[in-house]
DNA sequence: TTCTATCTGTTGGATAAACAACATTGGAGC
DNA sequence: GCTCCAATGTTGTTTATCCAACAGATAGAA
């Protein structure tokens, strides 16, 4: 599934991206998405800023591939790339959004609105993908595409949801709670 | 004095050598100099090994730069580099050569008698610089480099003794008791 | 001995990154 | 309105690094 992300890169290549995604990384930690620009970011990596363009669009592609890095890592961490679908790693599938939607808001300086509407749509479409990998390797009769994209804006709902709250209840509780909703609809998949 | 080390260097070149010193201090710390080749150093800092040939003729050539930088940043951090002969000075300096091996020694996986001969040279020809560019500051009027000479030697075999006691006694009682052995040729430039 | 293995130091050609320009945009202050 | 300043994207050229290949050296096993 994954295309295996950086094996026979050019070396070069590899830490380019490295220092950009790193000099990033601690950007955000310090001040919000809008006011880094790119001078910034490669200030920090001390690379050439002709080469950033080399490598991204602007600043908005390096935050979809950052965003797409970093959720890639979280789902590798917990092996779910490599399986199918039951109840239980639906379920970690969605502690994974939640701890990372979470870990944003509390790793980024000024997490705005407009930040968080930018990475919402790089999250879905990997969650998406994930959940639509799974489904067709059950051969239900239905076509997949709905029951995931069903599920994937529930999944990420609850995820915004919860990270927004003042107080948060535990963690296991509130998934305990959700998941059932979210499961229904896939239920013809297990 | 020093040359500037890396102001307006190449971003490249910097990075490279600095993988490349990173890359050897790691593998000092695991195996001794000779067995090192300098494929263990490219692959750890995952440079083309082209590229080593590039920047140093081999791995002997690598330990220089690598001792001469790492006792330049020991001078540099006592600020040593910007200043004349006095008293405290020298005691500063015989501090930080005394430190200097005995931190080499331990955090070395195995210094074997020929690599300390290597570092022997290198260390000598930076203290023997900085002594000279000191002695000539005071417009003595004998020639500085017989007391240079003498000074240069009785230091660097104090370090090399203290370092090798296997009951290391407190630091500075060693050097109260030695400096004057090594002051008293000096006293003419202070 | 011969056969493999690995490391060395070097080369030529391909490619990524550096650099110094440039025109353009957009905001801040007057 | 205007000016100034800083950031954006882009381009052509130069330079550092990559890569695959090479011959020679060394060491160990068959």
């Amino acid at each position: 599934m994954l295309p295996n992300p950086q094996e026979k890169l050019d070396p070069r290549v590899k830490r380019t991206r490295n220092l950009i995604l790193g000099s990033f990384d601690s950007l955000l930690a310090e001040k919000g998405f809008e006011s880094i620009s790119v001078q910034d970011i490669t200030d920090k990596a001390e690379i050439n800023r002709a080469t950033f363009y080399a490598h991204f669009p602007d600043k908005y592609g390096l935050l979809d591939y950052f965003i797409t890095q970093m959720f890639m890592q979280e789902v590798d961490r917990r092996t779910l790339n490599t399986c199918h679908y039951t109840h239980d790693n639906l379920r970690i599938l969605v502690f994974a959004v939640i701890e990372f939607l979470s870990n944003m808001h509390s790793e980024c300086a000024q997490p705005h609105q407009q930040f968080e509407s930018l990475i919402e749509g790089t999250i879905k479409k990997q969650v998406y993908e994930l959940l639509t990998h799974w489904l067709e390797q059950a051969d239900a009769k239905i076509s997949t595409d709905i029951p995931a994209t069903v599920a994937t804006w529930a999944i990420y709902g609850l995820a915004s949801h919860y990270s927004h709250l003042k107080k948060r209840p535990a963690l296991e509780k509130f998934v305990d709670e959700a998941l059932p909703l979210v499961a229904v609809n896939l239920e013809q998949f297990a």
